[in-house]
DNA sequence: TGAAATGTTGGGGCG
DNA sequence: ACGCCCCAACATTTC
């Protein structure tokens, strides 16, 4: 058996601008892709129906075909990584291993263990950032301290993106951290072999959720507009390109690159997702609970009808209830509404916000744990540069700014305005003055 | 990427 | 013309 290089896919699901796939294409040795359905994540979603996992088979199939044009094929196995590597370490004889960083704190766990399976077995496991612009120790204080206040950390980014700038080949110039990968030019360094059985969805448990995927294409002038188009959720103004963000799809650092040309406001949130990646890598403890620790002192209400309210969006507030009835039938919500939702749970309900967080996580097409802590904790106001605890939303005057026509509400709640639509769960103005008089006591 | 309460100003009605 | 009041509009402070 003659020797390979083996390059593991994990949220990098494209052939193109690849940062580990191009090494390792690059390093000489035939090279086979593979892929792990993990039982440790798969075997903790609740929902059979999972629209991610039908995503990411969906994904993987078409990587299965364009691979099988090249000659190739992409092998696919469904187990725990630890596992899966014994038995590849069997059916293969491995050089070394290429992959992309996942930063994620199970990911770290896992990874920690591969490497050192395969260093006992003599084979180098090589890990690339791909997934960011700058990762954790890119962009730190002058004092070598992670940022955790987002302006500062931007202007840090922002510097560092102009600090090292190269030809981008048509004349012009581009920052060297924009550059794409040009993966493509070595597509006949894979493994030749015949296509791989894949496993079935069935076959693992799983079922189609019957909702459709967000297009890898942004519809034109949606970037270019994003600014004035991107906080009413009745207009067609957001690039809805989360999903494929979440299981690299597309190119991080050719959708900034983009951003960086067409509008600052998108690039701004392209560096929020640096900035939560890089505040999950440092603080991992944000996953279990809040940023701040004072604000675990919070004696939250937790009231489980109202909570099934608001899940199924009959609170009687109509952005909110409009905000979640577009997450339960699509997988996803704008985000102006998710923040006047997040608000709403956490500060009219005094609801810990960790039972919204893990609402969205089993919800969210788009669902990345970094953000989603990330927002979460800005909206209860716990998190790093989060908004001040008194900092309340109103739903009234947010509908009222933001969706003055009722087409949002309109079409997500049609019986409003009839007698079937419910009363208010809360009283605006009683929650409001229970919010700060609750926050207000856990944080003196 | 807040909202409400409080303070200030100035125009207009009116005696 | 003047003082007084009301209140909208805007500014500032507070939560």
């Amino acid at each position: 058996m003659s020797k390979i290089n083996i390059f593991w896919f994990r949220r990098d699901l494209r052939l193109e601008d690849n940062a580990g796939l191009y090494h390792a294409l690059k390093s000489g040795l035939p090279v086979l892709p593979i892929f792990i359905f993990d039982k440790n994540i798969l075997d903790k979603l609740e929902d059979k129906a999972d629209a991610r996992v039908e995503f990411i088979h969906q994904e993987i199939a078409r990587l299965s075909d364009e691979l099988e044009k090249l000659g190739s094929g992409i092998l696919v196995k469904y187990g725990v990584p630890h596992d899966v590597w014994t038995e590849l370490l069997q059916e293969y004889e491995i050089d070394a291993v290429f992959t992309n960083h996942d930063y994620e704190p199970y990911a770290r766990e896992r990874d920690g263990e591969i490497r050192k399976l395969l260093k006992d077995n003599g084979i180098a496991f090589h890990s690339f950032k791909d997934q960011v612009i700058f990762e954790k120790d890119e962009v730190l204080k002058d004092d070598g301290e992670p940022y955790v206040v987002f302006t500062p950390y931007k202007r840090k980014w922002l510097e560092k993106l102009d600090s090292e700038m190269v030809d981008d080949g048509s004349g012009g110039m581009l920052s060297f951290y924009f550059q794409s990968y040009p993966t493509g030019k070595y597509h006949d360094h894979f493994l030749k072999t015949k296509p791989f059985e894949i496993p079935t969805l069935a076959g693992m448990g799983f079922e189609p959720a019957g909702i459709p995927f967000p297009a890898r294409e942004v519809k034109q002038g949606i970037i270019k507009h994003y600014d004035e188009t991107r906080n009413f959720p009745a207009v067609d103004g957001t690039s809805r390109l989360g999903i494929h963000y979440r299981f690299g799809t597309i190119s991080i650092r050719k959708k900034a690159r983009k951003a960086a040309i067409l509008n600052k406001t998108y690039l701004n949130e392209l560096i929020w997702r640096d900035f939560y990646a890089m505040i999950l890598w440092h603080f991992p403890h944000v996953v279990d609970g809040p940023f701040r620790p004072q604000y675990a002192d919070i004696e939250w209400r937790n009231n489980e009808q109202e909570f099934k309210k608001w899940c199924e969006g009959k609170t009687g507030y109509p952005i909110v209830d409009a905000g979640m009835r577009e997450l339960n039938e699509t997988g996803y919500m704008h985000n102006r509404v998710r923040m006047i939702v997040a608000s709403f749970l956490s500060k009219h309900l005094l609801i810990n916000w960790q039972w919204g967080e893990a609402y969205f996580a089993k919800k969210l097409l788009d669902f990345d744990l970094a953000s989603n802590s990330g927002g979460w904790q800005w909206a209860a106001g716990c998190g790093t540069d989060a908004a001040p605890y008194f900092r309340i939303f109103n739903p009234a005057s947010q509908q009222e700014k933001f969706d003055k026509d009722l087409n949002y509400v309109k079409k997500w709640v049609p019986e409003f305005g009839t007698k079937d639509y419910p009363e208010p769960i809360v009283d605006h103005k009683m929650a409001r003055e229970r919010c700060l008089e609750v926050y207000k006591k856990a944080l003196k």
